[in-house]
DNA sequence: CACCTATTGCATCCAGGTAGCAATAGTGTT
DNA sequence: AACACTATTGCTACCTGGATGCAATAGGTG
């Protein structure tokens, strides 16, 4: 809503038409709804959050923008728990914890897995890349159960 | 096959039975196949192992075996990466870090995760329990890609 | 404005897993 | 050894999350 905010959208449509991609109102709304959304959409969440604006966008359609998204490195998806998966944009990835009894969802900072990573790189000859699946334990109000 | 592997299907159905439960043909045949299985089975795998015995076994009731043998603590599954679960007996289970690109499975010590445990209990108050979703990242070999 | 082709909508398919239900089969008791 | 009780099974149908083939539409470059 921000002027910032439709610089963010038409950057990143820019990249997307530097590739060789078109920029149509499906592009533009996804883009658009990716970054007004604050926590951790599906698809399906953003797939509702298009067609508030344009009813006529298909699932599918969200589905391949994604995945071109996610070619050119501007999104990533994050598979939380047993449901879907969640996009955010490459830039604010972050490792994830959840919950495996309230899914509660905790940001945790990259400086937690780097004693991780330093010993899987030194040990395993690994590169950790920490986003891609959160790791799962138990929160504080459900460490009992 | 060997006496102590016996032992082993005999203990576990021991302890379905404590809990209430039958066993069944197709319940011996499955902790068989569970514990003949040297890697990361899924539970078309194990299906697959007890149909070459017992070719009536239905697919749904393996995945109700496993539950079951889950909901007692004995076996755990996790997800490797974005294919079905695997699973193992609780017993030997370990972390798994999984390359995204050639899907090649490390195994790594509990250790590893030490530090990242206490960092989540002591900054986040969360018990970090590193089983049940795999580690993603690049192994030595796909590194470049 | 015309062409070229990327993108879309639609319908259909897919994998992995679940659920309802009637029939079958373990198991403690007699 | 047969009974009764109920856990388990096979079957079929269903569910979620997502991918695919194809004809029609619509960006955008010359």
């Amino acid at each position: 809503m921000t002027g910032m905010a439709s610089y963010a959208v038409d950057d990143i449509l820019d990249r997307l038409r530097a590739a060789g991609g078109r920029i149509t109102s499906a592009r533009r709304a996804l883009v658009t709804a990716l970054l007004a959304h604050d926590g951790h959409p599906s698809a399906e969440a953003l797939a509702e959050a298009v067609q508030a604006r344009q009813p006529d966008v298909h699932q599918t359609t969200i589905y391949r923008i994604l995945d071109d998204l996610e070619r050119l490195g501007i999104v990533e998806h994050t598979h939380l728990g047993h449901g879907p998966a969640v996009y955010h944009l490459s830039e604010t990835a972050h490792p994830h914890v959840v919950c495996d009894r309230c899914g509660a969802v905790i940001q945790v900072d990259r400086k937690a897995f780097e004693s991780l990573a330093h010993t899987l790189l030194d040990d395993y000859d690994f590169v950790l890349q920490p986003g891609h699946f959160a790791v799962t334990g138990r929160c504080r109000t459900c460490v009992g159960e």
